[in-house]
DNA sequence: GACAGGTGTCAGCAAATTCTGTCATGTGAT
DNA sequence: ATCACATGACAGAATTTGCTGACACCTGTC
């Protein structure tokens, strides 16, 4: 199988925004850090910051906190190379891996 | 190119909620009319009549009404046969043909 | 010490989405 | 006429999402 239900849905779901798939195009493009990626894409950290962590929670991309040479703290974001193919057939197989409720996000066994 | 940033969008935000998985699954297997599969799913027919309505605009599912051989008018909804390969690389590239503004739903010139 | 430039987090408001309950339509069978 | 079973649509509540404007932290430089 290729992913179960419950992490495509949270792919999908973390890739049904217009920044967020900027964001990953940006990141395809060239890694790069929180503040930088904030002007370019012009929007507060605050709320690039919430997007990101929906990203990465997703699977989608993984951060990593690094020194610059001159002591400044600097997190980079970077993608990871995922490949989802969606068809009609590889999502009803993913739905026979779905959890019945989304809130309980984790031991509900 | 496959679809552009816009369309890719639409049918993103149209599969990123669990019960619109769900309903491409079931539809994936055999088509079906709205108020059998509001049972099927347990859930509400004014509800799944939203939902319908959601995957529909994006092109991912069609219905047609149909009329029984006892006279009841029917509407059958069935799987738009779509292939969506997602990459950093892809999203790179439908970025590029996203308008910038997600209301303006129409004629922006 | 004050500043610049990086990090993260929190409260709270605005807006979109999800969902329920109710109503109105039409047909064939009892 | 009344019931069963199909359709569609609307008002409004509840929840989630998106966003802003503070705030606090750390480090090196002026």
């Amino acid at each position: 199988m290729d992913v179960t239900g419950d992490d495509l849905l949270k792919m999908l779901t973390a890739l049904s925004n217009q920044h967020r798939l900027r964001i990953v195009g940006m990141l395809s493009v060239e890694r790069d850090y929180v503040s930088r990626l904030a002007g370019r894409l012009g929007m507060s950290r605050p709320l690039l910051h919430m997007h990101l962590a929906r990203l990465e929670a997703a699977g989608l991309i993984e951060g990593s906190l690094e020194l610059s040479a001159d002591g400044k703290a600097m997190k980079f974001f970077e993608v990871t190379p995922f490949a989802l193919h969606l068809t009609p057939e590889s999502v009803a197989e993913a739905v026979k891996t779905l959890s019945d409720d989304r809130r309980g996000d984790g031991d509900e066994k």
